[in-house]
RNA sequence: GGGCGAGUGGCGGAACGGCAGACGCACGGGACUUAAAAUCCCGAGGGGCAUAGCCCCGUAUGGGUUCAAAUCCCAUCUCGCCUACCA
């Protein structure tokens, strides 16, 4: 007799599985199997992992495992997305490295992943800080730059006060920074932007070959995408003629324009009151709606408000002149800028119309009404389908399904064009910090603006004695006159660096391609990946991450994934770079300082360390229990008592094996139909087989691994049960066989660590994955009676005991015949019997 | 305001038109033990009764479809996530 000792045995096999070089993957040009990537999103090196971050590595090596069991050709990497502001904030904080203080992280959280036993191809390993790999994340910067879809410009973008750094509109969350949720304000500044804007229709049609993602992210993206379908029409100036057009998705509404609203940011705004005595009145608005912060500015409770600029618009329909106002719920980031206002029809138009006075003018008018809907009438906008009146050619068109005939009408009389509006900005990728990749560009002052050469990259960061990392609002590396100055690569002459760094995003677009094509290091790190490499391996089987990066991190990859397969680097691959993408839930646990139940987080307070689950329990029992905990992709609570359960299941199949090995020794797992068998034997031999149907199911179908552990709990249970009465003979030792064996196959992607050294006991010397998957025969989990209900008028009245292919008049009669059921029917009469084969019977008595 | 999702025992969950509560946690009883832990066995949705059994009620609420509804449809409530003055 052994005891389960998972503190001992661990390390053996993780060592194992090292030396064997069991996760290495085969080059697949050679290698006959089918390939199967599978990929965990690469974690930020934050320090160190709790039991909430497992549930992705865990779920991410099962696949793994199971692949490979099954014969394929797997590709299971892990790397380390290392730039970004917790590096640079410890910097600041206690005079860190940033660099150092990332590599640290890296090694202790290394240590973490493997002692959870999650397998990786660790010769692929890299950290995207790397300067072997940011050399080429600069590459792809200077790809998009020659491509036209990288541009520097000056634009009000959103600014985290407290990260001193500009956002992504994607990293900002309710008016709040994404990582620190400090409110947002907007500044003019000069960046640089990539042209996502130009991709925006291909990244929302592409969705659609992304059957194995799941809903709610793609739907997500094409929100985020926001494509919406209408004019652009060309407003303009009284007096100056100057042009400003406006967008609608209602140009079924033009008639109805009763004034225009300007957003603050709008550029034309300064020159059109310059002088006027509306000036100072419009300049202390625009100021003031300018410098609250974006939360406060688009919360829902924010009033409409505005203010008149003196100034007219000529309607070009219908030649009438509009005021033109400044308002504060006229975006610059969406449409032109400006709106034309039709109150009659648009709430928000309604409501400031409303305040200031302003006219209304019906044009939609409800078909079915026994008067006309007039303006005095209105209470809220009228935004429904109707007839178009008071609309000069255009009267009578219905609305909204004329739409079509007014953009052509405006169309031919050159008043406008049917456009489509996205609701998806270009994508802000430079940041004021020091811990990113450089921007790769040089400003000359004969040539400009010039990226730099392939063969002049990386562009390394300077080093960090030389840095001072407090935020100043400006890159650190601005301070850094000696890395700053540089020479032109056209003419040779004097010129200085671009101080911004990359976000890192972008470091995480392509990491996957890396991992594909692990090129090397130094001297021979000469692309960034090789084109066959790539053919072979992308796209990504399976993707899996949480869904905190439905839109971030899924949208930029896809986004440029798509720009380097335009530029040809890529070969012949798949449109996009993740075939499936799997979004786990979170696992929370109620937190003593708020009371409630929080994703786990060190700031909560509520964490659980895995090294502790781990000395105490093992890394098979974490497994086992964040597997079971619930099904994969809802959120969890972690419960530390039903830690224990898992821990007791394991412990019990231990003893199982332990127990029977020696005596099934020198025996054959039960092979044979079943016929042969004991009423003891058969049903554990039934067992056996419906729980690998059902586990395979499970992981195939649905990742339902929590229902695919109770079958196998369900198995050990009847094995419990049976096993004392089977030992007795050999047909019985054979089963035991049989079932000890199949259990710990099914258990070892799992559970790999005890499944291996079971497998051992049990005889064989090869890994547990080398075994194969085990199948099952579908005639065997038949039963060879089954209880089927009977109901009377649909509620259960009792049970008849049938074989499986009794046809419906035996069941029927045998269903009649019951006494239970004599006596429910009682004196109604039987009009109608309904037989569900294998299910129930249900009798309709009145 | 819009979109998506979810509401089932004391708890996590299962079933996803066909016997509600698989599997596990916690709990109660028993065996082993001087004792405890560990382990093993048994019990268990709620209520009732003439208590080897039988009956009633039960999947957020109210309706509907169906021989049959936790499951499908409509309405309502609650919670969660995402998104938000998108013209």
């Amino acid at each position: 007799m052994t005891d389960y000792n998972p503190q001992q045995i661990e390390p053996k096999w993780q060592a194992f599985w090292d030396s064997e070089g069991t996760f290495r993957a085969a080059d697949p040009a050679t290698d006959p199997r089918p390939k199967f990537y599978c990929l965990v999103m690469f974690p930020y090196p934050s320090g160190t992992l709790h039991v909430g971050h497992g549930r992705n590595y865990i779920i991410g090596d099962v696949v793994a495992r199971y692949k490979m069991t099954q014969g394929f050709n797997v590709l299971t990497p892990m790397g380390w997305d290392a730039f970004g502001l917790p590096a640079e904030n410890a910097a600041i904080q206690r005079g860190a490295d940033p660099a150092k203080w990332t590599y640290d992280n890296i090694g202790r959280m290394t240590e973490q992943l493997r002692q959870w036993g999650v397998g990786y191809d660790w010769s692929r390993e890299f950290a995207t800080c790397d300067v072997d790999y940011y050399k080429w994340t600069q590459w792809i910067f200077t790809v998009l730059y020659k491509r036209g879809l990288a541009y520097r410009k000056k634009a009000p973008i959103n600014w985290c006060p407290q990260c001193a750094t500009a956002l992504a509109n994607e990293e900002v969350v309710e008016g709040g920074c994404e990582r620190c949720r400090t409110p947002v304000q907007k500044r003019d500044l000069m960046q640089w932007f990539f042209r996502i804007t130009e991709y925006a229709q291909r990244l929302l049609d592409d969705l659609s070959l992304l059957g194995e993602w799941p809903e709610t992210v793609r739907t997500m993206q094409a929100n985020w995408i926001g494509r919406s379908e209408g004019a652009r029409i060309d407003f303009t100036v009284e007096g100056t003629g100057q042009p400003l057009p406006v967008f609608t998705t209602r140009p079924d509404t033009l008639w109805g324009v009763t004034f225009m609203s300007l957003a603050p940011e709008h550029p034309l705004i300064s020159e059109l009151v310059a002088g006027t005595e509306h000036e100072a009145e419009v300049t202390a608005f625009v100021d003031r709606i300018r410098r609250q912060s974006a939360a406060d500015r688009s919360m829902e409770t924010t009033e409409k408000e505005g203010v008149f600029t003196g100034r007219y618009v000529i309607n070009p329909v219908n030649g009438e002149r509009v005021q033109l106002w400044v308002a504060n719920y006229a975006l610059m980031e969406y449409g032109t800028g400006a709106v034309m206002a039709v109150p009659a029809h648009d709430q928000r138009d309604f409501e400031f119309a409303k305040k200031y006075r302003l006219p209304i003018k019906v044009v939609i008018q409800p078909e079915g009404r026994d008067h006309p809907l007039t303006a005095d009438e209105l209470t809220e906008a009228y935004v429904d389908a109707g007839v178009m009146i008071n609309s000069g050619p255009l009267d009578g068109t219905a609305s909204p399904a004329g739409i079509p005939e007014v953009v052509r009408y405006l169309d031919e009389n050159k008043m406008g064009r049917a456009t489509i509006n996205y609701r998806i900005r270009d994508w802000l990728v430079s940041r004021q910090r020091y811990w990113g990749a450089p921007i790769p560009v040089v400003y000359c002052d004969n040539c400009g603006e010039q990226v730099v050469p392939d063969d002049q990259l990386p562009v390394k960061l300077p080093p960090t004695d030389q840095v001072d990392f407090r935020p100043q609002g400006v890159s650190p590396l601005a301070a850094v006159e000696s890395w700053i100055r540089t020479v032109c690569p056209t003419c040779g002459g004097q010129a200085r660096r671009e101080t911004d760094t990359l976000a890192q995003w972008l470091c995480s677009c392509w990491y996957y391609l890396r991992f594909a094509s692990p090129v090397g290091e130094g001297e021979s790190n000469t692309q960034a990946y090789r084109k066959e490499d790539i053919e072979q391996w992308m796209p990504v089987d399976q993707y899996i991450g949480g869904v905190e990066h439905a839109v971030l991190h899924l949208l930029y990859s896809r986004f440029i994934f798509k720009v380097l397969h335009d530029a040809g680097t890529l070969g012949e691959v798949w449109p996009e770079p993740f075939k499936a993408l799997f979004t786990q839930g979170m696992i929370c646990k109620m937190s003593e300082k708020t009371g409630k139940l929080e994703k786990m987080s060190k700031s909560k307070g509520n964490v659980v360390a895995p090294d502790e689950v781990i000395a105490y329990y093992g890394a098979d029992t974490q497994r086992l229990y964040t597997l079971f905990i619930g099904p994969p992709q809802k959120d969890a609570e972690w419960n530390d008592s039903a830690v224990a359960g898992s821990h007791r299941f394991l412990k019990r199949v231990w003893a199982q094996v332990d127990e029977h090995a020696t005596g099934i020794a020198t025996l054959q797992p039960y092979a044979g139909s079943g016929d042969d068998l004991s009423s003891e034997a058969k049903p554990l031999w039934r067992k056996t087989h419906q729980a690998t149907r059902k586990v395979t199911d499970d992981i195939e179908h649905s990742w339902q691994f929590n229902t695919a552990i109770a079958a196998i709990m369900e198995l050990s249970n009847l094995f419990a049960d049976k096993s004392h009465a089977l030992a007795e003979d050999e047909k019985g030792r054979q089963v035991l066989r049989l079932a000890l064996e199949t259990m710990t196959r099914l258990l070892g992607p799992m559970v790999p660590h005890i499944a291996e050294e079971l497998w051992r006991m049990l005889g064989h010397d090869e890994s547990i994955i080398a075994a194969g998957w085990p199948s099952y025969d579908e005639q065997a989990c038949r039963e060879d009676e089954i209880q089927m209900a009977v109901q009377v008028n649909g509620k259960l009245r009792g049970h008849v005991t049938v074989t499986p292919d009794a046809d419906e008049q035996t069941i029927e009669k045998l269903a009649l015949a019951d006494e239970k059921i004599q006596t429910a029917i009682g004196s109604a009469t039987v009009r109608k019997v309904i037989v569900i084969r294998g299910r129930l019977v249900n009798i309709v008595a009145k």
